[in-house]
DNA sequence: AGAAGTAGTGAATCAGCATTCATTCTTTCT
DNA sequence: AGAAAGAATGAATGCTGATTCACTACTTCT
């Protein structure tokens, strides 16, 4: 043997893999999934569209992965405002406020998480990470009839019709057809939007009004 | 002259076309818009492919056509329900049900209609016809609030949430991965799906257990 | 140095289906 | 009957970008 793989050229690999990343993210960010070409995403990496090969299966692995990486992040979040201070039912609205917050500031990458057309594998990817949303207003749910701050209730089914009533709360707002700035998408809207929202969801959970 | 459409050809042509579009209705409903062959639907219909193109401008074209006309239906369905008896919000509990209960009983078409990924031109359709729901199911909430059983509230952002959070629910049972027979698909688990959505949309609305 | 193996390249290929269009068949009129 | 127009046909075309792969350039070892 002549060759071995050696640590130098294994962090060069993971170098320009996380570059490939980064910019297919990027890429994403812009506008969406669909218009994200795999040439494109090699030439900001700076590396030949062959090379993308040797670091994913295709370019539906690759996006997969480019949905893992941003969804884990807001599912995180969210994880992280349900585990704050306060009741369950405080504790779920913080976490559904900061879901759309966030949702609101980086509309094109929200809309291409939530609601754009997408292939098979990254649908299915989408499908899991909604699970993943559900699992954890569940478990909050749960914690708060226990608490009995929240009425018994359907946990499971509760927590995907908030998931619902957020998404699509969130689809017009976020569709690029519409958004397109200059128009009423004002910080004080998404304010006022988020609010309401939040207000049915809360409702929809506990049966009081606030 | 020596040839001038008569009503015959006229009467001939419209009838090609209703096939066509009821072949396509079919092949979707079958497997959703995806799977839906161009060639397939001329088969089915006794056309040659070249004539489909006679009557529409294109595969997106004829297919945002079919999404109308299946749409309209469950739309005219809903504003039927919204049309019953009894106050607003036993109104609208009900339109929700026969929303919910039709979807389930059609699960490939509702799920075209829903949540297949689709091109732009017929996205744009499900973006209108979601708001179509939406302006019924507001218009029902506003009345809510005028008759004094359901309290004031945003009602165009209510009528959002309602419409994402029973779409939601729905997406799971609905998506053609799982939902190949022989699993838990009864129709008992149905209705107490049904019944714990219609629970957390009412709630969401009127803030009153039930 | 040079052998042996790996990584990187990017122009050429491919795939799959919607769409076209030159041609044939029908209808309508004089 | 036959001319003029339209309708229908379906095999061939075309498009678009993902993917491949024969080749070159590096790395690592002896």
């Amino acid at each position: 043997m002549a060759y071995r793989e050696t640590e130098k050229m294994r962090q060069r690999k993971a170098e320009a893999r996380k570059r490939i990343v980064a910019c297919t993210y990027q890429c994403v960010a812009e506008g969406g999934f669909r218009s994200a070409r795999v040439t494109r995403i090699a030439g900001l990496a700076g590396v030949a569209t062959g090379t993308i090969y040797r670091h994913f299966e295709s370019r539906e692995d690759l996006f997969a992965e480019i949905f893992r990486l941003a969804t884990q992040r807001e599912v995180d979040k969210v994880a992280e405002a349900l585990n704050s201070d306060g009741n369950a039912a405080e504790r779920l609205e913080w976490a559904l406020r900061q879901f759309a917050e966030r949702a609101l500031k980086g509309p094109t990458m929200a809309w291409a998480l939530i609601a754009e057309p997408v292939d098979p594998k990254v649908e299915e990817e989408r499908l899991a990470y909604r699970k993943a949303y559900a699992d954890l207003f569940e478990t909050a749910i749960r914690e708060g009839i226990e608490e009995g701050c929240i009425p018994d209730q359907n946990a499971r089914q509760s927590s995907t019709c908030l998931v619902g009533a957020i998404a699509e709360s969130l689809v017009g707002p976020l569709s690029p057809t519409q958004s397109s700035k200059t128009d009423s998408t004002t910080d004080d809207n998404n304010d006022l939007l988020v609010d309401s929202i939040i207000h049915f969801c809360i409702q929809g959970l506990t049966g009081t009004r606030r």
